[in-house]
DNA sequence: AATTTGACCCGTC
DNA sequence: AGACGGGCCAAAT
């Protein structure tokens, strides 16, 4: 296979990723590549996001690590975003959400979180 | 072919 | 919580 098609496939991979986050939830740009097999590629799911075009993809569940949203702030993709995410029920303050994207991280599993 | 760029991430302070 | 430095990787210059 080419460079090409694999890049493709990465591509669909992330996509399928996103697009399966459930409704109200967040996921972090690391963890949406790490759940597409794709661990370290965070900015390739972000170029991924940037350049998409697809209507139907739930790209507002997508924020950094640390519950930001990834967007400079004040910009129109930054106003978008944060205000689907509270359409969904998710309390979104001054561009971050409130609730931690790690949820399936192996740490919180076992120690739980705080 | 080298350099710059970006909707990133992590450890440390 | 916020600031800094270093690392990362693919695409665009």
């Amino acid at each position: 296979m080419t460079a090409g098609d694999a890049a493709a496939l990465a591509h669909a991979r992330i996509l399928q990723v996103i697009r399966a986050i459930p409704r109200g939830q967040v996921l972090g740009y690391g963890e949406v590549a790490g759940r597409a097999g794709l661990p370290g590629r965070a900015r390739l799911v972000a170029r991924l996001l940037a350049g998409n075009d697809d209507p139907d993809l739930p790209w507002h569940r997508v924020v950094r690590t640390d519950g930001r949203i990834a967007l400079p702030e004040g910009s129109p993709g930054w106003c978008e975003q944060s205000q689907r995410l509270r359409a969904e029920g998710v309390a979104v303050e001054k561009g971050r959400v409130k609730r931690a994207p790690r949820v399936n991280d192996l740490d919180v599993q076992i120690w739980g979180p705080g």
